[in-house]
DNA sequence: TTGAAAGCGATACCAA
DNA sequence: TTGGTATCGCTTTCAA
């Protein structure tokens, strides 16, 4: 009974030759009855001897072995970026996880820190994974893609803001968050909107696109649009609400819920009121911004359900080789509050 | 020219057959080329040749193949739990691996979500990884250890709030957020200390050892620990401000700046006065604490720099067998501010 | 119902 | 300096 052994065993590790063996058959039947193959019957005392014989030793089959043999891998392999996912993106990513091992696929997070996009997609590709799913902020090239492909990806999407050429792609569409947050500062009559641009790097093609979207709506009425550098820190925040006042502006759409509550705190230690001098609307539709007060306005964003997009995902690589797809994730909605 | 070709070949994958062939070589002097054998002597123009050849074609080496041959993998596997990271322990993660791969290891990151810990334990091990590194809040069982040891893997670590038997630790011990912050309560001269428990699943791993880190700084000065059950929504946190005074309380050590923000607003509403009649504190220094007034207390974690780890993670591989290590990464600092 | 054997792609030994 | 070849673990066809 050494089934917790102190110092588990050194030994070589076990294959399905050990498990025959053991079982006194062939490593065929070792394979038929482990992968329920129904085009062979087996016995079921044959059955049970070698699964007795699996079990005992420990057996676990060898992936690479199997895909080796396969011709393929069943491998969704996601790279990730290097600035941390937000809640709800974080959940989305799970839960297209989950529906891919639903149905059978293993998907693996890859990270590309410190690797340029094309090193990248080589190291990718030595795994050969079946599919790969690139989030925003990983860069992915049209060369990138092509090294995939040739090494038998059948699918590459993009995961983001906005998709990549030659690739599939799950939009994001930040410009959604930046027209939505705009319409209702312009619907509350404000004509001179700022919108405060993360000086971070990596949220560029966060905060780009929702910038343009802003600028789409605004332009139908013809509203000021202000960008607005912002590093993440008091003192930048502060050192944009002094110069506030002579900016002229009477709202403002801060990228985020972070970035709002920063620059909303940084204009009332100014003096600034708020709503009634300036307005400020965030996005994110954090818990927080419901603490402040004045209460912050804000934008929820919502995914489209993982398991349809695991689905798709499915079917892209049964059936590959189409034109790009596309398709969009995200909507957008207001949530007045206070602050606007 | 077809450097991109619009529909890239569906032909077959590139193997190191297709490069000798175009090269006019054998295969044996592919591998020796592309690896830079240091073993072996290979003329100059047939180097150049293989290299045209494999760039040519795209060839890409098949890891499975490799790693089967060789015997054992370079993959270190870290598996995710459901929920996500804060950005400390996010950028800490992406440090260790970039580490890791600096030490030529190739790091996988694989969820879990919905499988329970023997059939994860399972699916990592047909990866054979040479090392495992889990997260806190993935659940590791000694089974699952064995299971691990078994396929191969050199090295199991846990990396979280507390080891686990037989596994090698990298803790992140929680007793000191919760001793600091308590420690800084019992400074201000308070002696009947909250203690918020979120009732959110999953952060128990967290919690608990706070508590009980609270609890023995307490115990030397004969003080009080009450732990106060919160899920995070302004309901809960309206109902235990509610009853505050029937609690009889004069700080709180709140869990973290997001429970601790929730909370101190409710307790504001409720007319309670912060830091006269009840003293805050929060841990994880966000900025946005700094942006309520009072000015939110907090405590600040430093994690233990990553390069160091990578390198002991690269030692246990190496230098299998030894008795379970552990290494304490965390380190807790109070910063006082207004709100105690 | 079971077994023998080929072969997936890469590597490293041994020969030439 | 280079090439032939056995080998890793597994699946699957073909024969028995």
């Amino acid at each position: 009974m050494s089934q917790l052994p102190k110092q588990p065993a050194e030994g070589p590790v076990p294959t399905s030759a050990d498990v025959a063996r053991l079982a006194g058959v062939s490593r065929a039947t070792v394979s038929y009855v482990l992968n329920n193959n129904p085009t062979v019957r087996i016995s079921e005392s044959t059955r049970r001897r070698v699964r007795e014989a699996a079990s005992e030793l420990g057996y676990v089959p060898h992936a690479a072995a199997r895909s080796l043999r396969a011709g393929h891998t069943r491998t969704v392999l996601m790279p990730t970026g290097d600035h941390p996912a937000g809640p709800l993106h974080h959940r989305f990513l799970h839960e297209l996880e989950s529906g891919l091992r639903r149905l059978d696929y293993t998907v693996v997070q890859h990270g590309s820190l410190g690797l340029d996009a094309d090193e990248a997609a080589r190291a990718w590709a030595e795994l050969r994974p079946v599919a790969v799913i690139a989030p925003g902020g990983v860069a992915l090239t049209p060369q990138g893609i092509a090294v995939l492909r040739r090494s038998g990806a059948k699918a590459v999407i993009t995961l983001g803001p906005q998709p990549v050429d030659g690739a599939h792609a799950l939009v994001m569409d930040q410009r959604e968050v930046g027209s939505c947050a705009t319409g209702h500062l312009l619907q509350r009559g404000r004509r001179r909107i700022g919108v405060v641009m993360p000086e971070e790097p990596g949220l560029a093609p966060f905060a780009e696109p929702r910038l343009s979207g802003a600028r789409r709506v605004a332009a139908d009425v013809g509203a000021l649009i202000e960008p607005l550098p912002l590093r993440y820190d008091e003192e930048s925040a502060g050192a944009l609400a002094a110069r506030w006042r002579t900016l002229g502006l009477d709202a403002v759409f801060a990228y985020n819920d972070a970035y709002a509550m920063l620059l909303m705190r940084a204009l009332q230690d100014a003096g600034i009121e708020i709503p009634a001098e300036t307005a400020v609307v965030g996005a994110d539709d954090l818990l927080i911004g419901r603490l402040l007060r004045p209460r912050l306005s804000s934008v929820r964003m919502e995914l489209a359900a993982s398991q349809p997009l695991a689905d798709l995902v499915d079917r892209l690589v049964r059936h590959p080789g189409g034109v790009p797809e596309r398709h969009d994730l995200l909507r957008a909605r207001a949530i007045p509050r206070e602050s606007s």
